[in-house]
Parts: C-alpha cells; structure tokens; sequence
RNA sequence: AGGCGCGUAGCUCAGCGGUAGAGCACUUGCUCGACACGCAAGUGGUCGGUGGUUCGAUCCCACUCGCGCCUACCA
C-alpha cells in the first residue's frame, strides 16, 4: 500500500481550500488567449454584503458553464466583480454614525465618502472570500468595482453621450420620494402593498353658498395643496356644477370645479379632489386643466406652509389635525374603512410621496425601440423563453427613468451650475468650465450637481465597461457580446434590460446573446428568505456545518425588528434541533444545480444535500476501489482493443451518458445532467460494473483481460470525474489527480483537460442489449431471494429453461458472471421436458429462472409473490387487449406502435401462462 | 384589472402524446475486503377537477378549483 491511500471517507474540508489556492496561484481562472470566447458577467454583488444562498446558486451554474466551456477548450472569462449599492451602503454607514450620535452632515461630504471607502475596505474582502469557498472560477485578476475610475469615467462617457443626443434631460417632476432616506427612487425601486386605512368624506363648501360637494379622499392632508375639485363631464349629478368654485376647507382658498373624464363616477361620491403636486395622476389632470402645482410638503414630507397652522407637522399629525378641525366645522361627512395600495420605498420602508423636485432623467422610449428589436430577431433570447413576455411587456410601456439621487455614495452626475442656474454637462470640470466660458464669454465659478446617479445607471454599463469600454481593448474586442447573462427574473427590468439598452446604445451590439432566468431560492416552507424573517441560510454554513447555538445567535443578532428574535429563535430551533451538518461545498453546489429547473420557485430541501454528500463519498469510495485493484499492476487507460462485453457495455453507457450531459448542458438543464451523472455514476458504475469487475479480476486467469478491466475501470471513472468536474470541482480535482499517474495520463489539473466527447466507435447495442438481460436475470433471482427471505450470503441453486437460441448462448457466455452476481451454485440447463422439482419461477422474456423450492422456500410466500406478479400482468394484458380490440387503434396508430402492442400482449399472455402453470404446480404440493 | 407560473408517490422535484420516474422518508433482510454517507429486495400515484381534440392524454385545447408571483393611476 502506497501513502497516498485515500481516507475511508470523503472529508471536504481537508481538501477544498488548499485545492482552490493553488487553483487560484495557477492562474487556471484567466481566460487562457486561445480558442472561441466564452464570457459570463457575474451579476455584481453588493460590495459590502455577503453572499447568500441566491448568490451561491447563481454562481454554481455559472460557474458550471464556465468550467465546461473552459474545459471545452473555449477562451473562457468570469468576470469579477462588486458594484457600489449606493443606497444600502450609505444607509449602513449612516447607521453606524448614528450609534456615535452623528450623520452625515457632521462629517461633511467628503469625510463621509472617505468613512464608506473605509467601510469597503474592512468588509469589502467578505463576499470574495465566500465566493472562493464555493469554488468560483472567477478571474481575479480581473476584479472590478462600479466605483473604479475606469469603470467611472465611463458612466461619464455615457452620461455625456446621452445628454449631448437628449436623450438625459433635467426637469422638474414628480418623483418617488423617501422622505427618510431623503431622495428620489424610481418606481422599481417601490413596491405597493395592500395595507388599510380610511376614506374620507369631505364637504367643500360652494362659493355660490348653496351647499356642498363631498369629495372622497384617503390622504385628508394633501387637501391643503388642493388646486380643483374633478367631476366626470358626463355624470348628471354634478353637471350643473361644472365651472363653479367651492372653498377650500381650513385655507379659504377658491378652488374650480372642472371636468375631467379621468374621474370614475362609481368610485366614492364621484367626486375627487385635485392635488397635482401630491399626486401622480392629479399632476396630469392639473397638467389638463392648467392648475397650479402647491406644493405644502418638505423634503421629510413634513408640512411645509409657513403661514399655516400646521406647518412644520409630520404628514400623519397634520392628518389627524386637519380631520379633527374639519369635524369641528361640520366638514366631515362620513369615514370608510377603505383597502388600499401604499408605496413604500424598498430600502427604507417608508411610504412614499410624489413630490415635485428637479431631478435627471433617461428618455427610455427610444432606447427601448433597438432593445425590444434585439429580442425579437432572436439577437437575444431568454431561457426559458417565455420570460421575453415580461420584458416585452415592461419594455413596450416603458417610463422615462429618473436616475438622480440625493445620495452622496455613488457616481457624481457631471453637470457643473454656474450662480445663474445655467449647467454645463461634460466629462470634466475643465471641459465644463471651458463650455461657460465660451457662454459667458468670460470665466465664472462652477459648482457640480450635488446629486448621484442611480447604482443601476453604472450596472447597465458592466459587460462592456468591465472589459474596458470606451477603449477598445482586446478583451472587449475578443470577449464582447459575452456569451450568457445568467440572473434571477426579479431583476429583468432593474437590470437585464437596462443593460440590453445601453450596451446597443454604445456598443452597437447586444450585452450578451441568452439571458438565462434561474428561480428564487426559498427556505423549505417555501419562504423567501430574509434576514428579518431569521430563515437565511448562509451557504458557508452549509458547507462547513454550523452548531445550533451558533445559528441562533447569527439569526437573531442585528435583526431591524428586536422583537422577532424570539420567534424567529424558536422556529431556528424547531428546524434545526441537531444544527446543521456539513456537507462540504461539492454536494452544495450539485445541489444547486440538482435544483436548476425551469420553475420559479426553488425549496432547499436538506434531504437531497445530504443524498448528494452521500453521492461525493460513492464517488470517492469507488475511486478507492479502483486505486485498490490497479495500482501496482501500471494499466494506463490506452485501451486494449479486444474488450469483454460488460466493458463494451459501460463504455457504450458512459459514451451516450456523455452526449446526454453536453446536450442538457447546452440547454442550460443542469439538473438533468445533475440527474444522468448520479444515476450513471451510482446505478451503473458502482452498482454494476465495479461489481462486475470484482469477479473478472478475482477469477480471470489471463492477464490480458484482466489488465482490460482494469483500464476500463479507470478510463471510465477519469472520464466520469471530467463530466463531474464543472457541477464538483473540488472532489472531481483531488481524485483525478490522485488517479493521474495510474492512467498514464498527465497534466497538472482536471481544469484544463478537454472535456469529454461521444465517440460512435463506442456504441455497442450488443453488448448493452446483452448486459441489460445479465442484469434482468440477475434481479429475478435476486427478487426471489429477497422476497423468500433467504440469506443474502448463502448460495442457492437454480436452474435456466429455454427454448430460445439466443438465451442458451448468453447463458453459456455469462453463466458465471451471472452466478457470482446473483450468489447461486453453478447455472443448470434444464429442458422442458426433463422433469422439474418444484421452484419459484420468474421470467426475462423467454428465459425460465427457476429456484428449487425445497428447504429453502415457503410455499405461501411463493404462492404470494405468484399472485402479486400475476396482478401486475392481468392489468397488463387487459390494457393490452383493450387497445387491440379497438379497430380504431389498429386502423389509425403507426404500425410499429401496433406490432409493439402486438408483441407484448403476446409475451404478457405468455408469461401468465408460465405463471398459472407455476402455481398450478405449487399449490400441489402439499403444504 | 391584466399577465405569468405552479398543482405528479408522505416530502422535494423530473417527465409533457404511446407500458408513471428520481432523491429523501418508509418496510424487510444484511458486520460479504470501495463505501452503514453502505448493500440487496420491496411498499407507495384514478399525474387538482370537469369537458373536448385524438386510435390513444399526466402531456394538447377550453372551462374550473386551489396556491403563488409580477405588472397597473381608481381617489
């Protein structure tokens, strides 16, 4: 025995780190120069975030195509990277001054700026350390982050470019506000849930001093910036009114009525009050009718009308104030409990208000027209494709995209303001300064645009500004358009289709040719995860294991809500009484891509990551046994030409295996490829071939064909591993270079060995038809014996009857193949004629598997196991009869589905036959 | 209001026009020299419901019931 010897057991963590180092120290993970290029981007993460299991999936498949094509000999770049997440960095910094009692405006701009770099630095280095762990063949080399000045100047460039053709401009309009955080988000970044609340029914009294009109409201305090009153043009009730005016409760200002279709007479008293500064479809009624915008809100959304008494109070108190001082004068008509939509902002939660600020826009309309283009020519397509619906359907109804932001974390918009309002958009301060000169005519002090751009603005730019766009750079010109955008549908329209905007706009070509479109991770209740909810898994504790006490402390330390922790604790411990174990990161991520089916939702069961831990020791354990029984005897793989049929057999397997996994490859399936390589690794290599090759090399006298199992045993296991490798790089590299030297083989890693390809040479019908029946024997007479309860390791008699030439010359060929597989005395011969002693029988088409009944058997059970088959069969034969005697059926389906049918009723009709003779014969004996 | 997805074995999911599959769980045996993270043999499904197309439907079509998601301006 050598030292090298494997352990009993696979034990991942002694491996993988020190695997991936050298890895990494190898530079295996830049793209080698030579070959057809193959580019993924990885969709950024959160610079200072980690990684959670969405990541950890998406970065398994795409890490399983990068080594595929790497290994299918392609130019092959992962693209690193981490992008700058403006709003949820400077909200995590600003709550970390917050515990010193200071903000942001204590520190000044720039102090504070130079705190989140600060920031980046001390937790930046967490998401590539995960991302290492999972075993990422990602190019560091190549690492990029939004705020590089290279990838800066180019959010510039563009910037620049799209304002020059107006396609940015700047106006003043009402945008989605976060009175908490403060700035501006676009409507992706709100969502709107059903919450509830009241509808306010108010009298407005008119000026004619002949009543009122009630209008219906669930905002009482946006009344202060009423500018009309809406009727429907056509609704009889109000018709009279149109053109008077009402006064304005608790401002006495006059206010018209006028007439505007957008009204819906059904809802409330059909009556609606107009607020175009507060309100978005008010803004386009007033934009009708030429109303005022009044705006009464600051940028907290607190009231903000010096001369009024509520001015200076938060939206919700003044509510409360304006309802109670309009019940005071008799204004109220009624309250409604009332279901309604609220906005709230994703990151802040807090409930969103249009308001009425100078903001930088993207006129998406005609940027859409070419993006739409590009998916419907096929330029693009999605898989699955049915997700092109949802982008056609954002795409076709696309706004303009507000991507200023009152932040400081992020790119600066380059725009430069002279004292009279007067801006001058450029890629530099001195270009701006030089275009307000040449205006002024003389030099004037500049001061640049306070706000930032939107983080996604910069991600749109990332396949081409990562490989160094505007430059035309070699990368760019060999790696561009990359190849897949692999991404969760919750972006599409965040992030998919921004990039497919803007990469036609400046590349002229699009960002990537397939977008694949994975589902959403979910806990095993189908949950989403998150960290308030306390269900996040962290991939790492998957891979390394993590005790219960430790999960807990992780799952309720931080929480925004204090409160859920005891909950969430109790559920922690519900799930996970023991922990969790480890399972190492090669059976994580086979589960991952066990998991990659086209649905949307994906539940992580523990059941099937422990099933595939289970599957990376098989693997490991067969690899020992390979070690075992070749080392010593230098077999190489050079395969010798004159092959026994179970080796024809398997490698005619492995070959149609292979073309199963390129083509499931191909078509982004990896759970098929996930599901061909278990079942071929474990069902047929393991279960029967190693089998197999245990008795040849035990009993074979001839050297030579003792020398042919063992090449195939290691040519099929070394080639096995390579189809492994993408989906198991860690296990697939530390048993392939363990193996190395007894093949002959050589190189210095799994990684770069081409991947392997079907051969039709190896094809062999034959030899698969004939093993196929070695094992149907074998498992007739396993069933038996496991069905009669007799012992495993005892040798049983048994005898073979058939009149079917083929059959008596397997049974010559295989018969001790057969009877060390199935544990019998040596085959007997019987004919039909010779007189039999009475057996369980079963049957593999014509062939007679027959077992002695003597001591050994129990005629009951016999008598059971006959009937449970003659059930199956009589269900058999009637669906069988049923077809047949539909004239239809023989008149209309193909001719081989016919012939088909024909044979197998006959064959069932015939085994019944056997089997009523059979138990004719045992229920003679007497019992 | 529109759009989309899902409903297949106890659980998690494949299959999507010609004999219902996998993993886990479950039952029964096994300290056989690779592996108990294992071996062998089993149990378990009117493929959500109703109708239609077809010689034939889990698969295609229509309707329907449940669950979920995404877009949308009903105050």
């Amino acid at each position: 025995m050598t030292t090298t010897e494997l352990a009993k057991s696979f034990e991942p963590h002694t491996l993988e780190q020190s695997i991936y180092a050298s890895w990494e120290r190898s530079g295996y993970f830049e793209p080698s120069g030579i070959g057809d290029g193959y580019c993924i981007v990885i969709p950024p993460p959160n610079v200072t975030g980690s990684l959670h299991m969405g990541h950890a999936f998406q970065d398994t498949i795409m890490d399983a195509l990068v080594r595929y094509h790497r290994m299918q000999g392609c130019n092959t770049l992962w693209q690193p990277g981490t992008d700058h997440a403006g709003i949820a960095t400077q909200m995590v910094v600003e709550r970390q001054l917050e515990r010193e009692g200071l903000t942001r405006h204590d520190l000044g701009r720039e102090a504070f700026i130079e705190r989140i770099w600060q920031w980046k630095k001390e937790s930046g280095g967490t998401i590539s350390r995960q991302l290492r762990r999972m075993g990422t063949s990602l190019a560091w080399s190549r690492e990029r982050f939004t705020m590089d000045e290279d990838l800066s100047s180019a959010v510039r460039e563009v910037f620049v470019r799209l304002y020059e053709e107006d396609l940015i401009y700047r106006g003043k309009r009402l945008v989605n506000w976060d009175p908490i955080l403060h700035t501006a988000v676009s409507d992706l970044e709100v969502v709107s849930e059903e919450e509830s609340g009241h509808l306010w029914h108010i009298r407005y009294p008119l000026m004619s001093g002949e009543g009122y009109v009630v209008v219906a409201t669930t905002r009482p305090e946006t009344l202060l910036g009423d500018a009309a009153v809406a009727v429907h043009p056509e609704d009889p009730r109000y018709h009279a009114l149109i053109g008077q005016a009402v006064e304005l409760p608790l401002t006495g200002r006059e206010i018209p009525i006028v007439a505007d279709d957008y009204v819906d007479r059904e809802f409330g008293t059909g009556c609606l009050k107009i607020t175009p500064a507060h309100d978005f479809n008010d803004y386009e009624v007033g934009q009708r009718h030429g109303l005022p915008l009044i705006n009464v809100l600051d940028h907290s959304a607190a009231i903000d009308l010096p001369t009024s008494p509520y001015h200076g109070l938060d939206r919700y108190i003044a509510r409360e104030k304006i309802v109670s001082d309009l019940e005071t004068q008799g204004l109220i008509e009624k309250i409604d409990e009332h279901r309604m939509m609220v906005p709230r902002g994703d990151r802040s939660n807090a409930v969103v208000e249009p308001y009425l600020t100078d903001q930088w826009f993207v006129r998406a309309a005609p940027l859409a027209a070419p993006a739409i283009r590009a998916v419907e020519d096929g330029r693009i397509r999605f898989v699955p494709d049915n997700w092109q619906r949802t982008y056609f359907e954002w795409m076709r109804n696309i706004q303009d995209w507000c991507i200023s932001r009152q932040l400081w974390w992020g790119h600066r918009i380059p725009a430069w303001y002279d004292h009279e309002g007067n801006f001058f958009v450029a890629r530099t301060e001195e270009e701006a300064t030089a275009q307000a000169r040449a205006h002024h005519g003389h030099d004037t002090t500049l001061h640049q645009d306070e706000d930032v751009l939107d983080t996604w603005f910069s991600s749109a730019l990332w396949p081409f500004s990562t490989l160094g766009w505007p430059e035309q750079t070699a990368s760019l010109k060999a790696l561009y358009p990359t190849n897949v955008l692999v991404t969760g549908f919750d972006i599409i329209f965040f992030w998919v289709a921004r990039m497919i905007m803007f990469g036609i706009k400046f590349t002229g070509e699009v960002p990537f040719h397939d977008v694949y479109v994975h589902g959403l991770v979910r806990d095993a209740d189908g949950q989403k995860m998150s960290k308030s909810k306390g269900n996040v898994l962290d991939p790492l504790d998957l891979i390394d294991g993590i005790e219960l006490e430790e999960l807990v402390k992780t799952r309720t330390s931080g929480l925004m809500q204090p409160q859920m922790a005891q909950q969430i604790e109790k559920t922690t411990r519900r799930q996970f009484p023991d922990g969790i174990a480890s399972y190492g990161t090669d059976a994580l991520r086979f589960t991952f891509a066990s998991l990659a089916t086209q649905g949307r939702d994906i539940r992580f069961d523990f059941g099937r990551i422990e099933g595939f831990r289970n599957f990376c020791n098989k693997l490991w354990n067969a690899t020992r046994f390979v070690i075992i029984n070749t080392e010593g005897h230098d077999p190489g793989t050079q395969q010798a030409t004159d092959l026994d049929s179970p080796e024809r057999w398997i490698l005619a397997r492995l070959n149609s295996v292979t073309g199963e996994v390129i083509a499931s490859t191909e078509q982004y399936r990896l759970d098929l490829v996930c599901q061909t390589l278990h079942s071929f690794v474990w069902d047929e290599y393991c279960s029967w071939y190693l089998e197999i090759a245990k008795i040849r090399l035990a009993n074979e006298p001839n050297e030579d064909r003792a020398q042919a199992v063992r090449q195939t045993l290691l040519s099929v296991l070394e080639t096995a591993l390579r189809l492994l490798h993408p989906l198991m790089p860690f296990i697939t590299e530390a048993l392939w270079q363990r193996i190395t030297p007894l093949t002959g083989l050589t190189g210095p890693t799994i990684m770069t060995q081409p991947f392997p390809a079907t051969d039709a040479l190896r094809e062999n019908q034959d030899a698969v038809a004939d093993l196929d029946w070695v094992k149907a024997v074998v498992s007739a007479v396993r069933n038996i014996r496991g069905e009669m309860d007799i012992e495993p390791r005892k040798r049983i008699p048994i005898l073979l009857q058939s009149e079917n030439s083929a059959d008596i010359s397997r049974i010559e060929q295989y018969q001790d193949l057969i009877s060390e597989l199935a544990r019998t005395k040596p085959l007997a011969m019987s004919t039909p004629d010779d007189a039999t002693p009475e057996c369980a029988t079963a049957l593999v088409d014509t062939l007679r598997v027959m077992v002695p009944l003597g001591s050994l058997i129990d005629r009951d059970a016999e008598l059971a196991r006959l009937k449970k088959e003659l059930k199956r069969l009589e269900t058999e034969r009637s669906k069988c009869e049923g077809k047949l005697a539909n004239r239809q059926f023989i008149e209309r389906a193909p001719d081989v589905v016919v012939v088909k049918e024909k044979n197998r009723l006959e064959q069932t009709v015939n085994a019944i036959d056997e089997l009523i003779q059979q138990r004719q014969r045992v229920e003679g004996l007497l019992g």
